[in-house]
DNA sequence: TATTGTTATACTCTATAACTATA
DNA sequence: TATAGTTATAGAGTATAACAATA
């Protein structure tokens, strides 16, 4: 059986490649993974101010300001005004935004089949209960440093 | 049961999860995500030329020099000539260099630890298995795009 | 001629601090 | 006085291209 410490690189390793395969992926759309989240954001809220991506992204505003800049000047999103508040910047999605998103959205679809189309049920019930035990795990255990090597 | 899709999303949280820890981890050592990376990469094979650094990191020569000076300000690294071809720079650990992937290397004992280590054997196995399998099926399916959110 | 590492230049993501416009 | 977003400044990671030293 498989050593603790070798699932843990095995999951690293893993947690890379998917990494890669997303990157690779998003820069054919001209998109980095910053900006992909922040358009995913817009996709499943709809328009939204700056300030509130800020929020979601755990970034700053000033950071958003450059993601914004960005994605409008590779022509996923528009800034509008707020219609009450004037001090708000809406940021809304353009035509071509909301069709990389539906693309992403189809992406999301064919990786989940890739990874476990050909997973039997057993093993995909039995795999989901392990994620979840260790995701539970990560989230209660945040204070110490669990540092890695990648 | 979980849909595939939702599957994927928890596994895609997993990585944003081990990524934030990881980080947040190395920044006490005052270390980055790449430069940590360069650094497990003398721990394991000892001193290495640059070039060879810059192959297994899958970057460009370019970008070694500047982790390499950032290890070197930082006390983790120390440059030194090669013994017969005089092109080459040897990059090897300082003691506090080594000390930093000691702490490293502990630091993934005690996740692997905190991840699997209250998980019984029988569904550790399981888990393992589901693992291999998406590991497996990344590796061969690198022709298409997925993108994902994040 | 080929290889190693550097300087030069540029882009992206990230942060804090100071400032403007609005509330 | 507080909030939204900007400009200013800075550091880190990344890339390509041109160049120097060495092989």
């Amino acid at each position: 059986m498989l050593d603790r410490r070798e699932a843990l690189d095995r999951l690293l390793e893993l947690v890379v490649l998917l990494d890669a395969d997303m990157t690779e992926g998003l820069a054919r759309e001209g998109l980095t993974v910053p900006r992909a989240h922040l358009l995913w954001l817009l996709h499943q809220n709809g328009p939204a101010a700056q300030r509130r991506l800020a929020d979601a992204l755990k970034v700053s505003p000033r950071n958003v300001t450059g993601l914004v800049d960005g994605l409008v000047a590779s022509g996923h999103v528009a800034r509008g005004p707020h219609q009450t508040d004037r001090r708000v910047t809406l940021v809304s999605l353009t035509e071509r935004g909301a069709s990389a998103s539906a693309e992403m959205s189809r992406g999301h679809e064919e990786l989940a089949e890739l990874l476990f189309g050909e997973m039997t049920d057993r093993r995909f019930t039995a795999f989901v209960a392990g994620l979840n035990h260790v995701l539970s795990r990560l989230r209660e255990g945040l204070q110490p440093a669990h540092v890695g090597g990648r």
